[in-house]
DNA sequence: TCTTGACCTTCCCATTACTGGAACCCTTAT
DNA sequence: ATAAGGGTTCCAGTAATGGGAAGGTCAAGA
């Protein structure tokens, strides 16, 4: 199967998955014109990455959640522990998030927002 | 007022206020012997850059606030434009994370984490 | 006076996870 | 023969810093 095919089954762009090979994630076989040959497992690796990136995990999880699916004797507790660890980095980043919207939607709609100069959101900017 | 200084106050590191001048947002004068010297309208405009930061706008962003915070004939609505847009991206990003935390709750409190290889996480990456 | 230590400077590289583009090769159909 | 539509490599850029090297400057103490 040629990259192309694979980009549009896994939904990941060729650029992606070419650069998925370069930093070792996955070792497609090479045709004898140099063009990148991947079977069955390949796809299904692939598809496993696109879906674990999808949850926000980076690439180093990735290739740490990859190894364990390819260990048939894996503790799930290490996968667990992975997972564990991402939910908190997301929770954080949400509770983040969430101050700013709230501040952000205060100052808003405090804000006329019409010609005048006259603007609390500049205001707050200003004075903290 | 040496950078040093300047970074205490904005709690901006030294490095970061030497690359806001490189991408020209502050235009500290120059002593003598080379150092960069701060005057109070340089400190209230970096104080105003770490707040805008703070809230998460861009650099790009800020830029804009500063040029209409130093324009006394700014119209708010330019200003509340600008953080209206910042604050639906940023609604975006909280539903997306939103949506991964609900999933990966799901699958960790699916998964046992014992020394078991069985894993609900390693599944549905497997299979979408 | 010399030295030490805390500043300051510039410059270049690394980060994350790609994306864009150039220059070029291969295949298939017309 | 040529054109379209693959494929390849390599280089550079993104956002917003952070790290660190190599070196200049300054103030204080022995």
């Amino acid at each position: 199967m040629n990259i192309k095919e694979v980009a549009t089954r896994t939904g990941l762009p060729a650029k992606t998955i070419r650069y998925y090979e370069d930093i070792g994630l996955v070792t497609p076989d090479r045709a004898e014109n140099g063009y990148r040959s991947f079977e069955r497992t390949h796809l299904h690796k692939l598809a496993f990455l696109a879906r674990a990136r999808g949850l926000g995990f980076s690439i180093e999880d990735c290739r740490g959640l990859l190894a364990l699916w390819e260990d048939r004797e894996r503790a799930s507790g290490d996968v667990r522990a992975i997972a564990t660890a991402h939910l908190a980095e997301i929770e954080e980043k949400i509770a983040g998030l969430e101050e700013m919207r709230a501040t952000l939607s205060d100052l808003v709609s405090a804000c006329h927002g019409d010609d005048r100069p006259d603007c609390p959101i500049l205001k707050r900017l200003e004075a903290g």
